[in-house]
RNA sequence: GGUCGGUUAACCGAGUGGCUAGGUAGCGGUCUGCAAAACCGUUUACGGCGGUUCGAAUCCGCCACCGACCUCCA
């Protein structure tokens, strides 16, 4: 198996020809949600990067093993200081439920939402909590050879160790030194050897919920040891690809080859990839910053920010339209220009099956095929690629307009690039049988209430009453209020 | 302050040392009873100042602005 795809490795800060380990197989670990809140329009870019990456993989052939991971222990939520709280306990405080009510809770929705987005399921999706023994049994290698200690009751990972032997910061570019002359001093860290030493294990406080035992102390795992431990399970002690997001970088992801290198003694992961942030008025879309929009919101257009509904068709067409290392810019504005091109899109896709071949072909469709996969192969260049099936379209449209003509194989390797190309690797798909039906139905709605309310205007009252009369017997009900009709279904 | 990245036309967003990215919006045209759609054409593009080059938006330097990360974040 052959392939020309290029990568960029965050490692190397170059693209490079992608040579997978193992042929036929490739394994991807990806960093997936925190399960504690809604999953919002960050969630999305990686989920959506990564889902493009799987399926160009396995539309080659090759035999793709995806494990995204949840996150639901041990992340905490100011670590500096060491006492922070953990994000799922502290929301099962405020909503006085178990912490694993709240993961619950927050997998179904994320998992709603992937599936809206049209993501595949990874083929693995381990739980931190359901790997506490691998995380305790990766802890005692670290601390057998002198990477770990114990302090307290917890165990902390040996930076200035490693740092002997290896290079801390590397996949971020940072210097251990510079790091450490940089450091504020901060207080409540006396357990800890190194202020840049973390933890791989947490003793819990009395207080604490979630809690397993282990040679050290009643705690958790550190939220960076579970991704070294559930990558090293699934994928084995060198894999082909790490993905995340842009913000994971440092320290998560350096932390996480830390661990991996110290218990293995080497590389674990080959490509390392990166996907930007969504911006939203130039700032970063998060949680923590308040200036987050969920997915639902998105979906039903509930939230100040957002002047319509936008469909999770609209969302993944936006997405892939900027190169996955680019930030994204929200607006409306942006996001009614991708619904519209989606549109077109998939207009362009049905009235494909309709074009007349003719004899001769005035269109070179293996050469549009062939820089669909350039661009693909160039770093997973989305947006090129949808630049080259806006070609494809023009063609679609100028055959029914006559000034293009297109001979039946052309016309067959046409349907097959769409094929490929939109559903099967882009993984788009046509929603407007559902959807649009429901937007035809509003407006066919406005149109009879508009009707009505001018014979209501002449006092045409039978024909006003007949319209709410048949309308009722149709399922329908209208109500007349001070400002006009509405209508809901029975 | 340190490290890294960005600045492309009305908006979003690719890309390249010389050749139209693309989408959306606008304008003109074809078509059309009118509109819509579609097709064709089109608009002040490449932050500023220098340098390298026959030629730079693309390479180099400096400056300005914006952003990310620097133990919360997808």
């Amino acid at each position: 198996m052959q392939n020309n795809l290029f990568i960029y490795n965050t490692l190397s800060k170059k693209k490079e020809l992608f040579i997978p380990i193992h042929l036929p197989f490739v394994g991807i670990y990806v960093c997936g949600p925190t399960v504690y809140s809604h999953a919002h329009l960050g969630h999305a870019r990686p989920a959506i990067t990564f889902d493009l990456l799987f399926r160009y993989l396995t539309h080659l052939g090759y035999k793709v093993r995806y494990v995204r991971n949840i996150t639901d222990v041990g992340h905490l939520e100011n670590e500096t200081l060491g006492e922070g709280e953990d994000r799922i306990e502290k929301k099962a405080r405020q909503e006085q439920i178990e912490p694993m009510e709240v993961v619950q809770k927050y997998v179904n929705t994320y998992h709603k939402n992937m599936d809206q987005l049209n993501t595949l399921s990874p083929s693995i999706e381990p739980r931190a909590s359901g790997h506490i023994i691998e995380q305790i049994e990766l802890i005692k290698v670290l601390i057998k050879s002198g990477y770990a200690y114990e302090s307290n009751g917890s165990v902390y990972f040996d930076i200035l160790k490693y740092n002997q032997k290896y290079q801390y910061g590397k996949l971020s570019g940072r210097v251990l030194d510079d790091l450490i002359s940089n450091t504020r001093d901060i207080e409540g860290r006396d357990e800890k050897r190194n202020p840049f030493d973390f933890a791989v294990w947490k003793k819990a406080s009395p207080e604490h919920l979630m809690r397993w035992p282990s040679p050290w102390s009643d705690g958790f795992p550190g939220w960076h040891l579970e991704c070294s431990a559930m990558s090293i399970k699934y994928l084995g002690e060198e894999f082909d690809i790490h993905g995340g997001g842009m913000d994971l970088m440092f320290p998560h992801h350096e932390c996480e080859i830390a661990q991996s290198t110290a218990a293995l003694g080497k590389e674990t992961v080959h490509y390392w990839m990166h996907n930007n942030m969504i911006t939203i008025n130039g700032q970063k879309m998060a949680r923590s910053l308040g200036n987050f929009i969920t997915l639902d919101q998105l979906f039903t257009g509930d939230h100040p920010l957002l002047v319509q509904a936008y469909s999770p068709m609209t969302i993944r067409f936006f997405i892939l339209q900027a190169h996955y290392r680019s930030t994204i810019d929200f607006s409306n504005e942006a996001l009614q220009a991708a619904e519209k091109g989606f549109q077109k899109l998939m207009k362009a896709v049905e009235s494909l099956d309709k074009l007349k071949p003719s004899d001769n072909s005035t269109i070179d469709v293996i050469k549009l095929k062939e820089k669909c996969y350039e661009a693909l192969d160039d770093d997973l260049n989305s947006p090129m690629l949808l630049s080259h099936l806006f070609e494809g379209v023009r063609i679609v449209n100028s055959v029914i307009d006559g000034t293009e003509k297109i001979d039946v194989p052309g016309h067959e390797s046409l349907k097959a690039l769409f094929s490929t190309f939109v559903f099967e690797i882009l993984g788009l798909k046509d929603e407007s049988a559902s959807i649009g039906n429901e937007k035809l139905t509003g407006d066919l709605m406005k149109i009879i209430i508009d009707l009505r309310q001018a014979a209501k205007n002449n006092k045409d009252w039978p024909t006003s009453d007949k319209i709410r009369t048949e309308l009722k017997s149709a399922g329908v009900v209208l109500k007349d209020l001070k400002e006009g009709a509405e209508w809901e279904r029975e």
